[in-house]
DNA sequence: AGAATAGTGTCTATCAGACACTATGCA
DNA sequence: TGCATAGTGTCTGATAGACACTATTCT
């Protein structure tokens, strides 16, 4: 196993505070924890939210349930080198590493940054925390043979009140404050529909995320209104039902 | 000069991937960033919006403006040690010993992590940026003398056309995008007057941040429901002022 | 007395919530 | 034909914006 490398050459030399950086260069080598990245990836199924988790095979926290992630890659370089991936690169390929699906067709954003000593007992980790939003025509295939990867949809209802690995808890109720909150002011919605998406369905995502039911006839003319203000447009087709087919509608990206 | 460790041993050793744990090791080898903590700190003063800037002494962006900030101390330990500072406490460390405020006199909060390979020429770094919103009967105290510290108070407006250090012109941005969003659904107003403030005082904050005018009318109005709603409520005392004195408010932290 | 700003009242357009009602396709 | 859900219309209360007006203190 490979062990992390040691900074006894800064731990040994004792800063020389009159030069500011001396000083500066001093901490510098003492900053040096591992960075990671988890995501929290949310999808909706059976009218149910959702969250990615795997099953750990390896202490700490064997065999308890986890985000995904992994650490991101730094480069040793100084000015003219490589100094390794971005951390939305990292993020990016961790979750098309994890979901198999391709790049660009998942909603991906930075969440917060978890660093609190100790939230790793093996090493100092700082996890750069990410949250993303799967179409649930897309998350059949995610985790479809669990020989491919050992990620589980797992409902949310149930996951929260079930102690996750690290402070992976703490990531989730972070990840579903927010989308609850961003949903209001923000189109994130439309990432958790089809393309294309009736009325019904979209009220059935802010149902499902909020934890409350809308009045359908009010919520509909909320949409409408985007409608006529550019923001969805319609779409050709319609959407099959139990009984009256639903007309369907695109979102439009710039209005 | 003390020079950053290498990962000399994690470099040459190719990663077994069969077994995943060493594959992980692996990878935490090869993830060790210098990470930093930055923080935009505002306060209002001259009915202005300011940010504290430092100039840089020393290469890189040497004579520079750049953002306040610092490496976060990180232990060497495993299980039982100690594994270094909490990001907040790193944040606030910096922010204290930047200000030379008492702790807790000023609202502080993870802004965003700042990731970006090359973003320092010399190593990577990763920086978590804070914000930080000064009441404005403290700033004076801030970078009073130039002697205590090399901060100054900027105005927010002429900064924006100026080049910062490293990517802190983006921090700026993305400071600034979020309190005038969060201004509107959470108390930061409340952060940036004094304990006790008369309305007129508050709007005056408002439209600072937006950057628009508000009709006095309709804001008053609005915090009065504020006062019903157990919100805020009427201190002693009055606000002179030039002409009519001002009531004032003091908000109330749990309702 | 007059300037200046604190503070009140009123009208209107917009929008959310509650809810009754109509339309249409499927079993 | 009846059921289920799509889709429309209407009433009401809360609120933001525009703006006219009154109140109080300082100079």
């Amino acid at each position: 196993m490979v062990r992390p490398p040691q900074t006894t050459a800064a731990a040994s030399e004792a800063p020389n505070h009159s030069d500011p950086d001396d000083y500066i260069e001093s901490f510098r080598a003492l900053s040096r924890p591992s960075v990671a990245v988890d995501i929290v990836i949310f999808t909706i199924l059976d009218a149910d939210l959702k969250v990615l988790l795997i099953k750990r095979k390896n202490p700490p926290f064997q065999e308890s349930w986890a985000l995904p992630g992994g650490f991101v890659v730094v480069g040793e370089s100084g000015a003219d080198g490589e100094q390794g991936e971005d951390l939305e690169e990292a993020a990016a390929r961790q979750l098309s590493e994890e979901t198999r699906l391709p790049r660009g067709s998942v909603f991906l954003e930075q969440l917060y940054t978890f660093g609190r000593a100790g939230r790793d007992p093996r090493t100092r980790v700082i996890s750069v925390a990410h949250y993303a939003l799967v179409r649930p025509n897309l998350a059949p295939f995610v985790a479809a043979g669990e020989d491919t990867t050992d990620a589980v949809w797992r409902s949310v209802s149930e996951v929260v009140s079930l102690p996750l690995a690290f402070d992976h808890g703490d990531m989730l109720s972070v990840a579903l404050d927010r989308i609850r909150g961003k949903i209001d002011y923000s189109p994130i919605a439309f990432e958790l529909v089809p393309e294309t998406f009736s009325i019904p369905e979209l009220r059935a995502v802010y149902e499902v995320i909020k934890g409350t039911t809308y009045d359908p006839g009010n919520f509909r003319r909320k949409f409408n209104r985007m409608v006529t203000d550019g923001i969805i447009e319609r779409a050709p087709g319609k959407r099959i039902t139990a009984s009256k087919p639903a007309q369907v509608f695109r979102f439009v990206r710039n209005p």
